[in-house]
DNA sequence: CGGCAATTTGACTATCCTCAACAGGGGTGG
DNA sequence: CCACCCCTGTTGAGGATAGTCAAATTGCCG
C-alpha cells in the first residue's frame, strides 16, 4: 500500500500542549497528520482577536498542500503527536498517487462542509444557542476517547473537554466571561455538571440539542 | 484535452435571480460549474434565520461530490447560466480523470482558506469592521466584470453588487437595518456614495481598508 | 400617477462586552 | 503536610453595540 512510501517521506513528532507548528501568514513549508492530540486551526486581527477555525483531531490532515500561504495558525491544545511531512516532498507524492489526492480531496470537501455549518453558529446564533452547539458537537467528537460514563447512570457522559474557557470563547465568537455564565446557567437549569475546570457532564443532552437552534 | 468530454456529459442550464438548483439538506444529485453570474450557497436555522456561507462566481464550482447530502442550498443571486453534471456522471468521471482532481482540490483547499477567513470577521468583527471588509472584498472580486470607472475619476469604482441588503445582512451576520446603517455614515463620512440602490462608488478605498479591522 | 417592495430612519431594548473584583484549586516550596 | 501563590475561572455592575419593532421614505414598475 502507498501508505508505506508516505510514512518514508514522513517523520513523527511530538508537540506539547500550546506549542505550535505552522504559524499564521508565513510560506506553507509543511504538511502533516494528527496521529495523537487535539490541535486548534486560528486566525488573529492585527489588534490581538483571536478566532479558532478549525479544531483536528486523529487521523485528520494539517495544511496547505499546493502553493500558497497558510492563513491560520496550528497550535496543540492537548500533547499531540503528528507525522510531518516536508510540502515539497508530500506535494510531489501526492501528484503521483492518484488514490491519496482522492482521499485528501474527500477529506476537504467534508472540512469544508463543516466549516460552512460552523459559519452559521458564528453568524447567526445567540451565546446560549452557541454554547449548546459547542456541547452537543464535543459529546460526539469526544465518544469514546476523552468520554466516560459512570456505571449506573448510563445517559451522562462526562468529557474531558481539550479547551480552556479562552479557547472555547475563541472557538464561539465570545468572551471568556459570556462563556463561563452560559456555562453556570446550564448547570443551574441541571443540563450539565462542572466536577472539574476541564470536564463537563452532559445529564441532559436532550436539552442540549433542542437549546442548540 | 478533457474538457471537451466532460461537457459531453454536462448540460448548460440558465437560472433566473433567486432561483435555487440546490436545497439544503437534501441528497446530492447534482453538482455544476458556474458560467454566468453570481450565485449565493446559505444556510438556515430552523426558525428561519440565514446565512450565506458563500459566494459563486463565474468558473467556480458548486456541489458536493462524492456522497453525502448538501449542507447549504444553493441560489443565483443575479440570473446565471451553469453547466450541470448529474453527479454519479461527474464522480466516475473525476475518479478517471487525477487532473481534474487534483484541480478540484486546489479549489477546494482554496476555498477553505477563504472560508476561515470570513469566520474571523463573522466571529470576531464590529459592524463596521465587517462593512468595510465587505465593500474591499466586493472591490477586490468585482473588480472588471461589476466595476465601472469613470474617465475623470481613476481612483473611484462603481460597483455594482450583486446583493440586496438583506444578502449583504445574510453575509456578514448583521440585520438589514444595521446594514443600511453603516451605508449611510460611510456615505456621510465621504468613504463611498451610493448612486442607486445596487450601486457603491468606492471613494476612499484606504479608509475602508484601515476601517475593515 | 399609483402601488408595492425595498430601504432608510427613529426610538427603544436586549444581549453581550468591558472593566473590575473575587474565588478556587493545583502546584510548589518551606 | 500545609500554606501560599499564581493562574484560571467566576461573578458583578455598568455600558455599548447591534437587534427589534414601527413608521417614513424611496424608487422601481406597471
Amino acid at each position: 500500500m502507498e501508505l508505506a512510501a508516505l510514512t518514508a517521506i514522513g517523520r513523527t513528532r511530538q508537540l506539547t500542549a500550546g506549542e505550535s507548528i505552522i504559524w499564521e501568514g508565513e510560506d506553507s513549508v509543511l504538511v502533516a497528520n494528527v496521529i495523537d492530540g487535539v490541535l486548534k486551526l486560528s486566525t488573529n486581527t492585527e489588534d490581538g482577536r483571536e478566532q479558532i477555525v478549525g479544531v483536528v483531531y486523529p487521523s485528520d490532515f494539517i495544511g496547505r498542500p499546493f502553493g500558497g500561504t497558510t492563513g491560520h495558525g496550528v497550535t496543540a491544545l492537548t500533547d499531540a503527536k503528528v507525522c510531518v511531512f516536508s510540502r515539497r516532498d508530500f506535494d510531489a507524492f501526492a501528484r503521483e498517487h492518484p488514490a491519496l489526492e482522492h482521499k485528501l480531496l474527500e477529506r476537504t470537501l467534508g472540512e469544508l462542509d463543516r466549516t460552512r455549518r460552523w459559519m452559521l453558529l458564528l453568524g447567526r446564533k445567540s451565546a446560549a444557542e452557541k454554547m449548546a452547539s459547542f456541547l452537543v458537537e464535543m459529546t460526539e467528537r469526544l465518544s469514546g476517547s476523552s468520554c466516560r460514563v459512570e456505571r449506573d447512570k448510563p445517559n451522562q457522559r462526562i468529557l474531558t473537554l481539550p479547551f480552556s474557557r479562552q479557547q472555547i470563547a475563541d472557538v464561539l465568537g465570545l468572551t471568556i466571561e459570556t462563556v463561563s455564565r452560559q456555562f453556570t446557567r446550564l448547570k443551574n437549569e441541571g443540563v450539565i455538571d462542572l466536577p472539574s475546570r476541564r470536564e463537563v457532564t452532559i445529564l441532559d443532552f436532550d436539552t442540549l440539542v433542542a437549546e442548540a437552534g
